[in-house]
This record gives structure tokens, sequence and C-alpha cells, in this order.
RNA sequence: CGGGGUGUAGCGCAGUCUGGUAGCGCACCUGCUUUGGGAGCAGGGGGCCGCAGGUUCGAAUCCUGCCACCCCGACCA
């Protein structure tokens, strides 16, 4: 039997799946540079999806989208001390402008950097683009009247990662960084709470992907912030997966780059930040969220294709089958569903079977002889194995209803996954025993960073956060230091 | 950057110990027959055996150095 090298079961290695689910559904190849991954079309269409969703509700909260440099002077990441602290050791540098080519005592011809061109003032590229757009925005804003600043920008970036994993952490990602400038601290705030508001409801409507909205403790922070707020989702392994920040800049930004503002009274004052930013690293919990044993599952709304006809039968019933699906198609497309028909005449119909149930397409129709007869399509969902006769006439309002139908499965099952693995814990002892098997755990906590490390250190659990809107714990002792507890606080192993 | 592993066709691998014409399965190309869960037969194409040195009449195989990738750690979105 004609098989592809089969895909690692979970069970058996999480790992060596993640890798294999993303090799089989075709979504990435690595590229000739560690840690740097091209991303296929199949792969980049998820990630277009995200932006254009994404997109509009940036719009639809009153951002405007520009575009800064991918290079930075170096002595800019400088300027802001804790900001340098994080980012420092894994910037990419330029240092030169020009490449000569030399040839070598066996007459072979390579290039190298032109000594002549060493730059001035080395660039570096943009780990993120804090400093470069603070340096704008001191340019842009004199008076309270050119605030606020909301603006996004779609960007790549890199970060010289010692360790790579696909999606998940690339040396080079595509991002959205969003920079926002105010005149005061509760609208800095505001914002900064309202795009994490934007995030989670966007992981729950169109990835599926159930997040828990939470404030970062001071280890965790982004360097160069007052406060980060994050979404956290937990993946099948019972890992975390930090999945969109949201950070409270106070006025670290504004003093490093000296950006003041006049205000109604006419006194200069200090702009209060924000910014905020999703990547591609959302890809990777969709796949962590949703796939299984047999490959790639992807949620209806970020499928690039959501919906694959295979014309079957005889060759004597091709011609009034491929009418057939011709008319399907174009009813589909009509309705703006993501439809792809393989017409390919060199495999058979299991063989493409096999193919898109590892591409993670939601739903398959099949259309054949016996189908059209009944004037209907066999259909065959991607979750559940479940099949069924799919009336054409009205074919679209059907094919949407289902479509809607798993989007709603996929989340419901992912927040029942995330309910049934968090977990009280009371004692050091329920800790272990339960961070062995995975899961968020909800601690009434005590400590301090000092505590925290000494925790993470020992049993490689971090907090993940501190969930938002849960009153503090009320006269309860924190069961991994013993202190009075001030807040709870989620534990995990993390990506 | 430490510890372990692997580099041979697009993918998965054998061959390396014991040096002697570079192989197998899948994929690919051509043709015919097929087509409702991974098609069959016949013919064919594709390799600097990770790279660079060395030993040898002769190196995928032995020696030295380097590089890349994967896994586990430390660091991180």
């Amino acid at each position: 039997m004609a098989q592809d090298s089969a895909i690692t079961p979970r069970d058996q290695d999480y790992s060596a799946w993640y890798l294999d689910v993303i090799q089989h559904g075709d979504l990435l190849d690595d590229a000739p540079v560690r840690g740097c991954k091209v991303l296929k079309p199949h792969g980049y269409g998820i990630w277009e999806l995200i932006q254009a969703d994404l997109d509009r509700r940036f719009r639809d909260t009153g951002h405007r989208n520009a575009y800064f440099p991918l290079f930075i002077p170096v002595s800019f990441l400088s300027r802001e001390a804790e900001h340098v602290e994080g980012f420092a050791k894994e910037c990419a540098i330029v240092t030169h402008h020009r490449l000569r080519s030399v040839t070598d005592d066996n007459g072979k011809v390579s290039v190298e950097p032109d000594p002549e061109s060493a730059l001035e003032e080395q660039l570096v590229v943009r780990p993120t683009s804090e400093t470069v757009i603070w340096h704008m925005y001191g340019r842009w804003i004199d008076s309270w009247r050119d605030l606020p600043i909301l603006i996004n920008q779609w960007a790549n970036v890199v970060r010289w990662e010692m360790r790579t994993r696909p999606f998940l952490r690339t040396a080079e990602f595509l991002w959205q960084e969003g920079h926002t400038a105010h005149a005061t601290r509760d609208e800095a705030i505001d914002e900064a709470r309202l795009m994490l508001q934007v995030y989670r409801d966007f992981a729950h409507e169109i990835l599926a992907v159930p997040v828990v909205t939470g404030v970062k403790s001071a280890r965790e922070r982004f360097a160069g912030a007052v406060e980060t707020f994050t979404i956290e989702a937990l993946m099948q392994n019972g890992w975390a997966l930090q999945s969109g920040t949201s950070h409270f800049l106070g006025q670290n930004f504004a003093k490093a780059f000296d950006v003041t503002f006049q205000n109604k009274n006419g006194e200069r004052e200090l702009v209060w930040a924000t910014s905020w930013g999703v990547s591609t690293r959302l890809i990777g919990a969709v796949i962590m969220t949703h796939s299984d044993d047999d490959g790639l599952v992807l949620p209806p709304r970020v499928a690039p294709i959501q919906v694959v006809i295979i014309p079957v039968g005889k060759a004597k019933d091709l011609e009034a089958v491929r009418q057939a699906v011709d008319a399907l198609r174009a009813e589909l497309r009509q309705a703006g569903i993501r439809v792809h028909v393989d017409d390919r005449d060199n495999l058979r119909p299991g063989a493409k079977y096999f193919e898109w149930e590892r591409k993670g397409v939601p739903l398959r129709l099949e259309l054949g002889p016996r189908d059209l007869a009944k004037g209907q399509a066999f259909a065959k969902t991607r979750i559940n194995r479940e099949k069924f006769g799919l009336p054409l006439q009205g074919a679209a309002m059907e094919v949407q209803r289902v479509l809607d139908k798993i989007q709603d499965e996929l989340l419901a099952r992912a927040i029942a996954m995330r309910d049934a693995r968090t977990y009280d814990i009371d004692s050091v002892e329920t800790f272990r025993a339960r961070l062995e098997e995975g899961g968020f755990l909800r601690v009434a906590w005590g400590g301090d960073d000092a505590d925290e490390g000494r925790i993470a250190e020992e049993t490689k659990a971090t907090i993940r956060c501190f969930p938002l809107d849960e009153p503090a714990p009320q006269g309860l002792a924190c069961p991994l230091t013993g202190k009075p507890a001030w807040t709870w606080a989620l534990f995990a192993r993390a990506y």
C-alpha cells in the first residue's frame, strides 16, 4: 500500500507529532539559514486569514496601519535600560554595506564583506520596533492635539534564538505590533486592556483557541514595560503557550526618547505608551489545540481551503460529474466559501481523501453518479469522521451551516479540554503530581520574584499569568510558599 | 553553549564493522489498463554518499578537522 511515512502518534512523542503534522500539512519548509522557515502557501494562507480578520478588528477600534524600517541604529537599543537588557542577546547586526570578491590560493572565488564599507554606525535588524517608533513619535508629537496616536504595523522581526521550533519560535517571524501614544496614564492602560480583549475575542471566535487573560509577573514581563497583559492558551500536551501580549509601557519610552506634549494648561508632560502584538506563533497554537493523530485540523475560519470537492466515478460518468462539480463550486464561491476542486486525474479518490485530511480541510464533498442520482453530495467532516448526504439544492447555505457547527464544536472541545486540565492546587504534592500530567495549576499565590524563580528551577513550571477579573484570595495561605496569598496565579510548563 | 543522536535521490532507509561499478521502498516521468478510502503492469529519469583535507592503486566505507539538522537542557514571543 502506497503510504507516506506515518505521523507519530501524540501519546508516543508529542514533539515529533507536532513536526510531522506541519510537514504532512505542507505548511513550512526549512530555509537555508538556521532557525528560518519558508511559509508555504497552505501555511501562509492561514496567516493571511489571521491578518485579514485582525486588521479589521484593529481598524474597528480606531487604529491605522503604517510601516517603519527594518534597520534600527544600534544606539537606539541602549536608550531604554531594561529594553536593551531584554533584547541585546538576540540581535542580528548589520556591519557592512558592500561585498567584494576574493580569490583564495586554489583560485576559488567567493565574496566577503568589504572592509572599506564598514558602517559608521552599525544597524540592528529590529527585534521589535519600540525604539525606532518612539524616535519618530518624538517628531510627531508636540501638543495634546496630536494625541492619541494609534498605529499598527504588519512586519517581520528577527530574534536570534538559541533554540527554534516551527511557528513557536523562529529566528525571523511575522507579526503585527501596535504602538500607541496617549496623553494620560488611564487612557494608555485602557488601550492595553482593550487590545487584550480584541486578542481574546479573536482567539475564541476565529482560531477556536480558548485563552485565559491575565497579567504577567515581573519576571515574565516585557523588557521595558510597566505591566504586561497576556492571553495564555493550553496545548493538548498540557503545556501553556503565550499567544499574544499587550503592554502598558508607562512613560519609559517617552523618557528614553524625550517625547513630551504640551497639555491644555500649557505645561509639558511625558507621553504614555502601549504596545501589543501577536505573531505567526498563533498558527502553532491552532495546530496544537485542534490537530489529531491523522494530521492537521483547521477551524473553518482559518482554513485556506474550507471545502474540497472530489469528483468520483468511472470515465463514462465524468462529463456529467464535471458539470455538477463546476456548478457546486460556483455556488459555494458565490457564497464566499473557500472551495477547492481536486480534479487531478493521476490520483485515485482514496489518495486524495488522505491528502486533504492531512492538510486539515474541514469538509470534504464527494460527487459521483450515485450522488447525482440522489441530488446530493457525499459529505465527510474532518473532525468526528461524520458522513452525511448534503443536498445540492441550497448547498451553500448548508455548507456554511456545517462549517459554523464545526467551528463551534472545535471551540467547545478545546474549552472542555482546558477546563478539565485546570487544577486547583492545595499543596506542594498535588502541584508536582499535576505538573507531571500537564495543565494549568491554579494557586493562591503568596510568593515573590525569588520564590517564583526557585519554583521554576525546581519544577520547570512558571507563572503564566495572574488571571484578570478574579477577586484576590481572602485569608488563604499560599500552598507553595506558606505565605499569605495576595493573588491567584496560573502555573504551567510553557513553550 | 553543554549532553546525546543523525547526515547516502524529493521522503523514508540499507550499504560503513571487513575499502573494489551506489542500492531498496515510496514519490517523479512515459504508455496502457484503472478510478466510491492510499491502483496495477511495463519502461524510464534522477546522487560531488553534509563539506574540506589526508591514507590508499582505489574511499559512502578508514583517519583529521569543520558544518548542518534533530532530541534533551540553559535562554526566549
